[in-house]
DNA sequence: CGGCTGACTCTGG
DNA sequence: TCCAGAGCCAGCC
């Protein structure tokens, strides 16, 4: 596992519970790469591993559909399952779920 | 070393 | 508010 992806999965690892992160926070707290290495990070994923992946979604608050897979779906009802509610557009409110991670910074 | 690919983000219409 | 186009970096042939 490459040094890049791991530090990006060492952040989603520290999203809590019933809360949501973007690509782009995930980008900002590292301090290195961009939002879209985030999300090639992801897809790069084993799945096997008890990475959080599915509290990180796009700058819009929705889930990224991801290349021909039904992930999305899944990734919602995982959301939902921590508390994560999502509106009639399939959106996430980041004032309620929002990670103030960086904000805070005090990992 | 050069080129291709990918779960994003921003700006303009 | 939604759609389309351009820019970007790391990893892997």
């Amino acid at each position: 596992m490459p040094p890049l992806y791991e530090a990006i999965y060492e952040v989603v690892c520290c999203i809590p519970p019933g809360k949501v992160a973007t690509y782009g926070q995930i980008a900002q707290i590292l301090g290195r790469g961009t939002a879209r290495l985030v999300g090639y990070a992801m897809a790069a994923t084993p799945g096997e591993t008890a990475i959080p992946w599915h509290r990180v979604i796009n700058a819009q608050g929705k889930v990224s559909p991801r290349s021909g897979g039904k992930g999305h779906v899944l990734q919602q009802a995982l959301l939902e399952a921590e508390g994560v509610c999502f509106d009639a557009h399939q959106r996430v409110d980041f004032a309620k779920f929002g990670w103030p991670g960086l904000d805070s910074r005090k990992i």
